[in-house]
DNA sequence: ACTCTTTGGCTAATGGTGTTAGCTTCACGG
DNA sequence: CCGTGAAGCTAACACCATTAGCCAAAGAGT
């Protein structure tokens, strides 16, 4: 009979902690029942917080891009060119290593037309631009900047989802196999102002 | 009462069907009724020709590895250096594009301690063989061969799965941004081999 | 202080999943 | 022609998400 004293924010800090200690599988893992009993609470009451399985995986991706993003924005603020654009990809890899269920639920794209996703689209659309802003000090044009935060995007990103899902034999040398990765983006997008200028 | 003359070979093919059909989530939405539904067979008869439902994931991933190692081979037979690069990674592109379930089984780990999944490993290992193959004509010192191989896998792997995934918008200059990046990595890579020379 | 409404919890029920156990029956080998 | 093994089946169990409907707690309004 007494209450539990729920609210959208305590059940979705809840799923963020389970997803969070579940490693790189668990937002896959992520189920109501381990929610409700963790927060000590029937199965069927989440419902009155959370519309769905699918829409509290949604609010976890979200505080996860939040998360990213603040982690993301503090290491490069007063830095720019190669030095910023190392910071992020370095942010970037100890965010996944730190909380690899958290950056899974950052993997989680967003439908392009559902109007209820608006804000899971422009969280996502937010630390894409801070990638925009980190690259901007390379002084692309503006039609090889697109390519640019691609790449960028998809050599960190490889490299983390393959590290985590364990793609890597030999867990040491990693540090340096990342370095070279960066190293070969950051003189990729500096060739990549050079050719256009 | 009559027999459906199913075998693991007829299960693990149905499975890979539907998994393809399925699109990038067809792996995560492969279920052991639907398999038991299109072969015609009661679900609980599945467990004759397969161990479980991860077991079944499992074979799909080898057969997966099997048609990207073989697809990948074909295309780079007879080139080297940058040549063969850049076709093995148009090769990988294309096949995550045309068979995005399957690309996702290839992404499927293998446990590295399990003995029943050594096939999966040695399976995984030769794809892994094949992009070290093709950089071997990059001339590069054994140390940081390990390195290049990193990078481009995740260059490479990190792209595709973003542009499975939708994470990019504008459906547009796709082509160009990958051949951005691959012409990243192809200089990369040159650089690595020149600087140890 | 007493009511009335909202809200957050509950139980019960439905339909889906994977998996195990045990039975039957087909197909084949002696 | 029988026996044996494999390949189907049904029944059952344990989980899961989700919906419906009830009930009581907390707070609003007079």
């Amino acid at each position: 009979m007494p209450r539990a004293g729920l609210s959208q924010d305590a059940v979705v800090r809840i799923a963020a902690d389970l997803v969070d200690a579940g490693g790189p599988t668990g937002l896959a893992d992520l189920t109501l029942a381990k929610v409700a009993a963790t927060a000590g609470v029937a199965t069927p009451s989440l419902y009155k917080h959370v519309g769905s399985l699918a829409a509290l995986r949604r609010h976890v991706a979200l505080v996860a891009l939040a998360d990213l993003t603040t982690r993301s924005a503090a290491v490069t603020v007063g830095r720019s060119g190669p030095d910023a654009l190392r910071a992020l990809a370095r942010e970037w890899r100890a965010f996944a290593r730190q909380r690899p269920g958290l950056y899974a639920a950052v993997q989680l794209a967003p439908d392009p037309d559902a109007p209820e996703e608006a804000e899971h689209r422009a969280a996502a659309a937010r630390v894409v631009a801070l990638v925009a802003a980190v690259l901007h000090g390379f002084d692309l044009a503006d039609d090889r900047m697109i390519d640019a935060i691609r790449a960028v995007r998809a050599g960190i990103h490889g490299f983390v989802v393959l590290e985590l899902a364990g793609g890597f034999r030999l867990p040491e040398d990693l540090d340096r196999s990342f370095d070279t990765l960066i190293d070969m983006l950051v003189a990729g997008v500096l060739k990549l102002g050079g050719d256009d200028a």
